[in-house]
DNA sequence: TACAAATACCGATAGGGAATCGGTTTTTCT
DNA sequence: AGAAAAACCGATTCCCTATCGGTATTTGTA
C-alpha cells in the first residue's frame, strides 16, 4: 500500500486529533497548504477505503478516527515494502534487524536488548493477569 | 522509493546471476512472464537510474550488476517507507522492533537476541583483527 | 414539514511513475 | 564499410494521488 504526502499528513493530524471531521482536518492542515474542504473529504474517503480510518456520523459529518496506530502501520508498511525479500519462513523483523545491524552502534545494540527483555516482562505480566 | 513488480523481480535475478546482460536477463524472465527486450532494458535502465544497478559495457551490451544486496535494499525500503512516522531521533530499527514486537513469540524473541550477540562478537573481532 | 445550510458523493482532470513496445540511432565485431 | 546487436528515444496504457466543481443528500430548525 502506498501512502501519498497528503494521507500521511492526515493520518498524522489524527493521531493527535483522536477524532476529527473533514472541516477540522482541513482546518488543522489547509494552513501550511492550500486546498479545499473537496481535497481533504477525498482523501479521508481515500484513507478510510484503505481501512485505515473509522468513520461515524456525528451530526450531519462523518467524524473520522485513526484505525491503526503509527506502531501498527509502521509495522504494515514495512511488511508490504518488504515482503517481495523476505525469505521463505524468515521474519520481517529479523530481516530487518539483519538490514540494519551494520549500521547500529553499540548503544543501539543494548537498547534494543532492552526492549526485548521489556517486552518478555510485559508478557509474563500478561499471563500471570490472565490467571 | 518506489519498486514496480518487474523492477523486483530483474533484482531479484541479478541477486542470483551476480552478472548479466539484457539479453540473459530477459531469457531469465521471460518465462514466465511475457514481454519483449525492450521492456527488459527499459527495466534495467530505470534501476540503473535509481542507483540500484551498476552496468559496464562488456562486448556489445552493458552487463548490469546489482548495487545494493537484498539486506541493504530491505534497510533502504524500511527506511523510506518509515521515514515520515519515525519520530525524531528515533531510530528506525527501534521504531520497526516496537512495531512488530507485539506479533512476536518468546522463539522469536530470542533470535533476535542471538542476532545481537553475534553482531556484538562480529564487532569485537574486526577490532581485534584492526589492531 | 418544508427550507436552507452543511456534507457527502460523483465525476473529471492533471500529474507522476511503471510497464510496454516500435522505430531509429549508435556501437561493435568482422 | 556493412551487417548485426544494443542502446536510446518517444509514445501509449495503466494505476494511483491530488484537486475541484457541481449535484444529490442529509440534517437541524423555523
Amino acid at each position: 500500500m502506498i501512502l501519498g504526502e497528503l494521507e500521511k499528513r492526515v493520518l498524522q493530524y489524527l493521531w493527535e486529533a483522536t477524532e476529527a471531521d473533514a472541516k477540522q482536518t482541513h482546518a488543522a492542515l489547509t494552513k501550511r497548504r492550500g486546498g479545499t474542504l473537496n481535497t481533504i473529504q477525498s482523501t479521508l474517503d481515500r484513507l478510510f477505503k484503505k481501512d485505515l480510518l473509522t468513520r461515524q456520523k456525528q451530526g450531519h459529518a462523518y467524524d473520522y478516527r485513526a484505525k491503526v496506530g503509527r506502531e501498527e502501520l509502521i509495522a504494515q508498511l514495512i511488511q508490504n515494502v518488504t515482503s517481495d525479500f523476505v525469505r521463505e519462513g524468515e521474519d520481517h523483523l529479523i530481516a530487518a534487524f539483519s538490514s540494519f545491524s551494520a549500521g547500529l552502534d553499540d548503544d543501539k545494540l543494548s537498547q534494543l536488548e532492552k526492549l526485548i527483555q521489556q517486552q518478555r516482562q510485559l508478557r509474563s505480566q500478561e499471563d500471570s493477569d490472565a490467571n
